[in-house]
DNA sequence: TGTTCAATGTCGCAA
DNA sequence: TTGCGACGTTGAACA
């Protein structure tokens, strides 16, 4: 992520013709090729800005630009489309570049968590003789959502998805990993739990002694106690 | 404007719950007290923000949030919801401030407006012999964009997109319907005008009955005349 | 100030 | 890929 911080002009031409005259801007250029042109104002949708994939070629101005107080020449292009982005660079505030590495990504708690809450109060449903030992069972690569307790006292990591898929499977192997490493855990069996579970996903689960199991929604809601169904 | 680099996690809580993970994001911190993280990638939407007007206040972390790592404590409250943002600071990597002043904003030119407006002063693009009878003609669903006359005296409606899709269709279809029961009017006829036809909206109009007519904006540009080319 | 509608909409899922 | 629907939609024009 390279931050420069220029007084500048933009033109975009493709779906539409756009301009922004000579002002002092931030200019966000992510590491997928993207720039974002920011005012110190508005939302959080940038004044002009260019999608990936696309590609920032740098150019030295032509004498008039020069003439006119152009430093430097920015074009990006888009790779698929004819969309295009130049910035007219006149001077350059600041110019910092950092680097952040992959985001693990923004979850949303909607439907698959209330399912976890449900699940957590309902933990009988992973068999009779099942005890919950904690809701979202810290690790340093995130959070398990169940971790329970059979009756043999083996312990049992469980994910919870509204639709199960292969990256739930993925996302919950690397959890049991984990957590077989912990003497005091291990071994930990795995649950994938889900109201709905792909095929291919049960297929990958089951080839690594990952047991599936269906939830039904309603049902738990149903049988949801009064009193913690203040949604 | 301020740009924190920094280590953290986000909390977010209004109208749905989210969170995101320990990870370095960039922090943009508008004048107008918004509240802006962005990953390294992604389009130019924030992993998650705050829009403005809101206020952002800065706490040290209680001891248990310290023995966990965290430095500093941000919470960005919206004024007038119960939306929040809260914002874990673990390492800050940069900081930096930078004055911008107000921002001239953006031109655009190319939008639907600029479209219809062009199709009605050059309303012969319809076929020679065409007269407009009205711009934006009230109904009670809405404005049709264009209502002309064709040679052989016939009502004609004309729907313009930039791009168009089955929804714009859909939206004619309705028009023509309600216009066709008025006998001062009816029969009336249908023309589907855009920059960009998609081939299932093409399909769908033709079925119908609706013509399909593709604008070349630039060659609208060109030829409208000078007196009202003040963009 | 509220309502309606376009948008360089974007984003995610299903067919 | 294309279509469909939702979005913490945002933004602008208009009543």
């Amino acid at each position: 992520m390279r931050i420069v911080v220029a007084t500048c002009s933009v033109e975009y031409s493709g779906r539409l013709d756009a301009r922004l005259e000579l002002a002092t801007r931030v200019l966000m250029l992510k590491a997928d090729g993207s720039v974002l042109v920011h005012a110190d104002g508005g939302s959080y949708k940038p004044l002009n800005w260019m999608s990936p994939p696309c590609t920032m070629t740098v150019r030295e101005p032509d004498e008039e630009l020069a003439a006119r107080g152009v430093r430097e020449l920015w074009t990006v292009q888009h790779a698929k489309s004819d969309d295009r982005l130049v910035v007219h660079i006149h001077e350059v505030h600041s110019d910092s570049s950092h680097v952040l590495g992959v985001d693990p990504g923004l979850v949303k708690d909607g439907v698959e968590a209330h399912l976890q809450k449900l699940l957590a109060e309902q933990v009988d449903l992973l068999g009779a003789g099942h005890t919950l030992m904690r809701r979202e069972f810290p690790t340093p690569i995130g959070p398990v959502d169940l971790v329970v307790r059979d009756p043999s006292g083996c312990t049992v990591a469980v994910e919870v998805k509204r639709r199960g898929d292969i990256d739930g499977v993925e996302q919950l192997t690397r959890y049991l990993e984990l957590l077989n490493r912990d003497p005091l855990l291990a071994p930990v069996a795995g649950v994938f739990a889900a109201q709905e579970i792909k095929p291919q996903a049960r297929l990958i689960a089951q080839d690594r002694g990952i047991r599936c199991l269906l939830l039904d929604y309603d049902a738990m809601k149903g049988t949801d106690d009064p009193q913690s169904r203040l949604f």
